[in-house]
DNA sequence: TCTGGGGTCCTTATTCGG
DNA sequence: TCTGCCGAATAAGGACCC
């Protein structure tokens, strides 16, 4: 699923030293198409693209989908029409975040230094495990062999002394492959690859960097700091200008929490009828309540996103006196922000809930209490959630929603 | 061709209290 | 009491990643 360039001259061989490679990036190749062939063999050897309906864009592709130019993040309608006979596939959240979950058992069987970093693909650090499973290159390919044989798909590896480069060696690891690039090695494989290579630069920065000349990594390397920032910025300048060296300090960090918890959903046809889009805030409001206290968080900021048909993006937030995970909470403060924005007379393309500022419901007790003292609804309101909460736990979500407030 | 949904982080402007 | 300055928090936007 990953979209950074790739540069042939770098897919390699680069050496076997593995003296200070502890670093190991595991990445699932098209990892919701391969769930997908997975549960249904009969699709193998065919062009799959898992992906919505009439808006969505392409979420994965099977590598012969992807020999007639789908991509993923492409819209559905572009790759329909590059590869006809492709089989589409509605995504399943639950059955890829089911196997999610299996193959990080897999890799914490290895060593608990494991950093999940999205869905499809985590950070090992194995510097701990080599005595006992051998070196990385070892347990990279012990690694690859089980996730294949427990779930059926194939997982790129890259091994190296840092977690960027160990990315980049993944990424040009694929599909269903494994690259070391040695301690000594790094700088000439970082200095055959473009500058959009590097993690952090897109398509803007990618631009900045090619008015003043710099459209690979070595030419960004050989760039006197002051002129790098000038172009992109003091922060990222530096930090680019350490990456195209090799240099990337951050620890392999196990566990991380979780910042902010949002929905959004795109409406099937631009809506003009704001009650409609105050239905839809509600729905996203209550799916954000359920999961934070479905993970023990409360939130203190409440922000939306607005997306008008012409693909302008509006954001509002609102700092609330005292942190919340009621629906009602959320979605009355969310409703107030949606309200605030000027739409130009444009219709809704995209309506979305954000909750931020999270820390833990156990922490925050103190607070929550004082505020139910001020408001004992408040209290009430939580208890029937919690409620609902339950009932969907035995009958699915759909079971039962949650009622529009009045006022 | 017409652009999802889940996030993180950075930048800049503004506000507010001391 | 007024002014200026500073730092922290907030708000909005944007780039980026998978």
């Amino acid at each position: 699923m990953s979209r950074a360039p790739r540069a042939e001259g770098a897919r390699r061989n680069w050496g076997s030293d593995e003296a200070g490679c502890s670093v190991l990036h595991l990445d699932m190749d098209a990892f919701f198409a391969s769930c997908e062939l997975a549960r249904r063999p009969e699709l193998r050897g065919r062009a799959v693209i898992v992906g919505g309906r009439e808006r969505g864009v392409v979420l994965a592709a099977t590598y012969e989908a992807r020999a007639f130019g789908v991509r993923s993040a492409m819209p559905m309608t572009r790759a329909r029409v590059l590869c006809p006979q492709a089989v589409v596939v509605p995504p399943d959240h639950r059955l890829y975040s089911d196997v999610s979950r299996s193959v990080m058992e897999i890799l914490g069987r290895v060593t608990p230094l494991v950093e999940q970093i999205s869905v499809d693909e985590a950070f090992l650090d194995v510097s701990g495990a080599r005595r006992r499973l051998g070196p990385p290159t070892q347990i990279g390919a012990s690694l690859r062999e089980r996730i294949r044989a427990e779930h059926g798909i194939t997982a790129s590896v890259g091994i190296a002394r840092n977690k960027f480069v160990a990315k980049l060696a993944s990424t040009h690891a694929k599909p269903d492959g494994m690259m070391l690039v040695p301690v000594d090695a790094t700088v000439a494989f970082l200095h055959t690859l473009p500058v959009g290579a590097l993690w952090g630069v897109g398509e803007r920065t990618e631009e900045a960097l090619g008015r003043w000349g710099i459209t690979t990594v070595e030419q960004l390397a050989h760039t006197d700091l002051p002129s790098l920032q000038a172009a992109v910025g003091s922060v990222i300048g530096a930090h680019l200008h350490d990456l195209a060296w090799g240099r990337d300090l951050r620890p392999v960090v196990p566990g991380r929490e979780e910042r902010s918890i949002g929905a959004e959903t795109t409406f099937a046809t631009d809506q003009h009828d704001p009650l409609v889009v105050e239905r839809r805030v509600l729905e996203l409001a209550d799916r954000v309540a359920a999961r934070m206290r479905h993970q023990g968080v409360v939130a203190r900021t409440v922000s939306v996103k607005v997306r008008t048909s012409d693909f302008r993006t509006l954001n509002r937030s609102r700092t609330l006196g005292a942190p919340t995970d009621v629906a009602r909470e959320i979605f009355l403060t969310a409703r107030e922000l949606v309200a605030g924005v000027d739409l130009g007379g444009l219709p809704v393309r995209l309506v979305g809930v954000r909750a931020e500022n999270l820390r833990q419901r156990e922490g925050a007790a103190a607070q929550l209490t004082l505020d139910e003292a001020v408001d004992p609804r408040a209290g009430a309101q939580r208890d029937a959630e919690v409620a609902l909460d339950a009932v969907r736990e035995r009958f699915g979500r759909a079971a039962i929603g949650l009622g529009a407030p009045r006022g």
